[in-house]
DNA sequence: AGAAGTCCTTGAGGTTGCAAACCATCGCCT
DNA sequence: AGGCGATGGTTTGCAACCTCAAGGACTTCT
């Protein structure tokens, strides 16, 4: 095609630029709906990694959430103590514990998902068909 | 033009659902680059908030970080003791500190924007045209 | 002047984060 | 089989972060 020039260097930069600035303004949202359902960031986070209905390691989860292994400990401790969770051991290796949402935990879940997911103020800007636009170059940078 | 109806919603669904995809998956980036340069997260943050010649009160920082007015104090205790930011007394109001970035702290600044605004993997799969409609789609997006 | 509000700091209490040590278990190797 | 290193999870200790409540210094309103 053609080779990379500091002019497309440039324009890498500027759209990056502006992704970056989309991610910072997110980021009060993204406190106050964990807020709004009394969990700390990384609870909510750790509570949207799990899927319901797939067991997953601590050490899974420990690395989805790009934190130390004895870190998920309390994580877990205080998800579990609400319910929202169950560690489960494994019956293949017995020094893995599975953790698995229970129903409220599937519940709470959803909701935290369907708040953080709402699309920001200013998406409306954009048309339906400049969203559509929008999607295929997310999905094509994002590799499918 | 037209009213929104559950398809639109499922047009915007979609595409912001990419953007959590992408934000998600730049957490490690983030993370990583705080270490580099032996900054806590927070303490990254507070400094690429702050504008080399723009000096700016505690409270305000407090506000762009999101966080309790208290908390920026032991923040900005760390990045002083560092040399990287200065306290200084506002004239017009004595209970304010005005924070300055000192030289070292706009080197360093600097560095870890550079390191920050790196475009991740997979940008490069988007050609420079695609790159450009995809600024001209943000930049709608953002109001300006 | 007095009251009320603002800006920053301090202190207590709880959550995160890392490192190092620990225990139980697994896998391999002889 | 027995031994031994590696692995998964927990515990402890320490630094940082975060919020809330209270306080001191200062400003502004009445």
């Amino acid at each position: 095609m053609s080779t990379p020039t500091s002019q497309d260097a440039d324009v890498a930069a500027e759209a990056w630029g502006l992704f970056n600035q989309l991610m910072l303004s997110r980021k009060g949202h993204m406190l106050q709906t964990a807020a709004e359902f009394e969990l700390s960031p990384a609870q909510m986070w750790a509570l949207r990694h799990l899927e319901p209905g797939a067991p997953l390691p601590m050490s899974a989860l420990a690395g989805l959430l790009h934190c130390d292994n004895s870190n998920v400990t309390g994580i877990v401790d205080r998800l579990e103590s609400r319910g929202l969770v169950e560690r489960r051991a494994a019956e293949h290796d017995r020094r893995v514990k599975h953790l698995v949402v229970t129903a409220a935990g599937a519940e709470l879940r959803a909701r935290v998902g369907a708040r953080l997911h709402e699309p920001p103020p200013g998406f409306e800007r954009l048309t339906a068909d400049e969203q559509r636009r929008l999607t295929v170059l997310l999905r094509k940078l994002l590799g499918e």
